[in-house]
DNA sequence: ATGTTTATTATTTTT
DNA sequence: TAATAAACAT
């Protein structure tokens, strides 16, 4: 039985499985085997050790780590693994305030804000202290609040930090904001860990229970943790001390979420018999590939020096390119794939394009449409954050809790009911005068006929909304959560307002409301007694990534941070400019420069058997168009690893020499700085023909680097084009 | 109360 | 550029 659990681990792995008294840390580089460990030792610990699997806690970031470890662990510990505690932090705790919340005068019905919701009522919380908005934006407020509540500062713990007058600004912002969540019973993300800590400070009954439970602790992505998440992990362990934590500080790209790679260094100081485990073989990626995120993380100071090795062979070289344009960049990487799919024998779900921000998927998007590539979007417009998914899920929210007061003020007039913002606003000061929640205030200015503050009209319509969701509120006692949807939907008029609605996206928003409801019965089947809380409560904490079927043969297009965790044979980075990867936004700050260049490091780390970095010379960027200067990290991997090639029918450039300097940047390489550009081809008003694009109409023409930059109006449907002269191949007409 | 126009502003987003 | 929000007019 031994030997099973253990055959196929390596040293380092296997030490780590074996170690199972007290605290442990497991430094693991990426395509380490990382979550081979984890489950193992989970197993180890059920298997040989005799740990019930109910004393054993493990959690991770995402909904989508979690399952692959109750997958792998199924496989490995069948049916028992189903007693296992394994979940995000955030529904660990979620749950836990279900159960227990009471004890700090929590009620069971709280629903759980995301960031939309957030930013709604912090906004609403600025108005009524009389803040600027445009002086103070929503969200900077939002993100200090955020990191105050990331380290445990409540408003009163917080108010003693205070020094600036921009914090004290904060401080305003925060009590109301935190008064309204309490007054909506509801809780953000941070709450959910933070809450947790307060419970089991304030009731060491049960804190005793959940720390005599959990007999061994594990936690996944260990970097990413925050100060409360940290918090929460040392007094569950509390008691036994068996807490093991997995991470990569190297893999650190949240920071700017309140992650905090210092827990590293404090987990060492708290558990002074911290046993260390580095797992340093890489079984995912090339040599080639290795030596790259080798040469690419390695500048960094904040850093501890450490080796990766793999033993496999170095593999194809990577490609470094350069294209003229986004446009042209986007379409060297579909040729590519192409190539690779027709030639190589890889299928597109094999490839996954990274890029630094979301709006670089869009040249990318138009280059597979074009050329009939079948892609797969991640992240962009996310499913739960559409309107008619919202819309949605705040009536059901309200159902839940009417105390609810942003879901409340989001649908009390969608579908238009004739209860305009006039009215919401004097009802809502109204109550707030009595001190009571606004749908109680709704009802007691109906019995009080308005009191003068809402005119006949405005209470009647009111009278018909609280009926409404009386009525729905009653069904939900005999209804699972499909059911008291397709009623919410019909009642309210909601499926017909979306169907009616003047935008063209009617049937599109519909769809989305019937694919919510199939995650509705999906729930139920898990789940028929608590059909609705369970229904709110995942649909809160589940994230887009979660849903990603590697069924489909695709190409991935996904930014860098959601590739994270992810893996492909063959990985394209776009955009490896300065201003782009690293960040233009990160270019004062060393520290985040270093971030920068650890998402560059995750990005590479992907990659099993091909990378290829592009970059593109020219930009369309907020508008105007800028020039590109190579990213930094180009320069720092070792030329022998690259492979200078040709694109076809372009001069290459070798961009990749001499350190790019600020200020005046070469567009063109080597040859930009001593020649002239060509003499103006072309001239706005001249008629030129295109081979793909037919007759257009030059708007403008001016230089870029040797090359000139045509603007064209097109007469067929392709509009008007911005293209470069020497790849156009545009023709004069007479 | 709702459709239209102007103004504004642009990372990343595990939960 | 393009998307979204606030201001505006109806």
């Amino acid at each position: 039985m031994q030997t099973d659990v253990l055959a196929g681990l390596n040293p380092a792995q296997r030490d780590a499985v074996e170690h199972i008294e007290g605290p442990l840390l497991i430094i693991a580089g990426p395509g380490s085997g990382k979550t081979r460990v984890i489950t193992h030792r989970i197993a180890y610990l059920v298997r040989v050790c005799g740990v019930s699997p109910y004393r054993i806690a493990a959690v991770t970031f995402t909904n989508k780590a979690a399952r692959e470890m109750r997958e792998r662990l199924d496989r490995l510990l069948g049916a028992r693994a189903q007693e296992l505690t394994a979940g995000t932090f955030h529904a660990f705790c979620a749950s836990i305030l279900r159960r227990d919340g009471q004890v700090i005068g929590l009620d069971r019905s709280f629903v759980i804000y995301d960031q939309e919701d957030q930013q709604s009522l912090i906004k609403r919380a600025m108005e009524e202290a009389n803040i600027d908005p445009k002086r103070y934006p929503v969200g900077a407020i939002l993100s200090v609040i955020s990191k105050a509540k990331s380290e445990l500062l409540e408003p009163a713990q917080y108010a003693a930090t205070v020094k600036s007058y921009y914090e004290e600004i904060v401080l305003r912002v925060y009590e109301r904001y935190q008064g309204m969540l309490n007054q909506s019973n509801a809780l953000d993300f941070d709450d959910l860990i933070l809450r947790v800590v307060r419970l089991f400070e304030q009731s060491p009954e049960t804190l005793e229970k959940y720390r005599s439970r959990y007999l061994h602790l594990m936690v996944d992505e260990f970097q990413d943790t925050n100060v409360v998440q940290y918090a929460l992990a040392k007094l569950i362990a509390s008691k036994y001390r068996n807490i093991c934590v997995v991470g990569d500080p190297d893999q650190s790209i949240y920071s700017w979420r309140n992650a905090d790679i210092r827990n590293i260094l404090s987990f060492k100081k708290d558990y002074p018999d911290t046993v260390v485990v580095n797992l340093g073989e890489n079984y995912r990626s090339t040599k080639n590939i290795l030596d790259t995120a080798q040469s690419l993380i390695k500048p960094n100071k904040a850093r501890i020096e450490r080796e990766l090795w793999t033993s496999k062979g170095a593999g194809a070289p990577i490609i470094v390119k350069e294209a003229h344009t986004e446009e042209e960049e986007a379409q060297m990487v579909v040729d590519e794939v192409e190539r690779l799919v027709k030639r190589e024998n890889l299928h597109y779900s094999d490839c996954a394009v990274m890029y630094r921000i979301n709006a670089q998927s869009r040249a990318l998007e138009e280059a597979c449409l074009r050329f009939g590539v079948p892609y797969r979007l991640i992240g962009g417009l996310r499913f739960y954050q559409r309107k008619e998914v919202k819309d949605v899920i705040a009536y059901l929210r309200v159902i839940q809790n009417p105390y609810d007061e942003v879901s409340l003020t989001r649908i009390i007039n969608t579908p238009p009911r004739a209860i305009g913002s006039r009215t919401v606003e004097d009802a809502t000061a109204w109550a707030r005068g009595r001190s009571l929640p606004l749908y109680a205030g709704l009802q007691a200015l109906v019995d009080a006929r308005g009191d003068g503050v809402l005119n006949p009209r405005a209470v009647a319509s009111v009278e018909r909304f609280l009926l409404l969701m009386t009525g729905l509120r009653e069904e939900s006692a005999k209804l699972g959560a499909a059911d008291l949807l397709d009623a919410v939907v019909e009642r309210t008029g909601y499926r017909q307002y979306l169907m009616e609605s003047s935008n063209d996206r009617g049937a599109e928003q519909w769809e989305n409301v019937l694919e919510l409801r199939g995650q509705a019965v999906e729930i139920e089947e898990l789940a028929p007694e608590v059909g609705l809380e369970a229904f709110l409560e995942k649909v809160a904490l589940v994230s887009d990534v979660d849903h990603l079927d590697q069924s489909k043969d695709a190409l991935t297009l996904i930014t860098l941070h959601q590739a994270k965790g992810l893996e492909f044979p063959v990985v394209f980075i776009v955009g490896m400019e300065e201003g782009l990867l690293p960040h233009a936004r990160s270019r004062d700050d060393p520290a985040e420069l270093e971030e920068e260049r650890r998402l560059c490091y995750v990005g590479v780390t992907r990659a099993q058997q091909r990378l290829y970095l592009f970059r593109a010379f020219r930009r369309q960027m907020m508008g105007g168009s800028m020039a590109g200067v190579p990213s930094r990290f180009l320069q720092d991997i070792p030329p022998q690893l690259i492979a200078t090639s040709t694109t076809a029918g372009t001069p290459t450039i070798s961009g990749v020499t001499g350190r790019p300097s600020r200020g005046a940047a070469p567009v063109n390489g080597s040859a930009s700085n001593q020649s002239a550009p060509m003499p103006s081809p072309l001239k706005a008003g001249d008629r030129v023909t295109h081979k793909q694009f037919g007759e257009g109409i030059v708007v403008n023409c001016v230089a870029a680097g040797t090359d000139h930059e045509v603007t064209v109006a097109f007469k067929s449907a392709a509009g008007v084009k911005r293209l470069l002269h020497s790849m156009a191949g545009l023709q004069k007409a007479g």
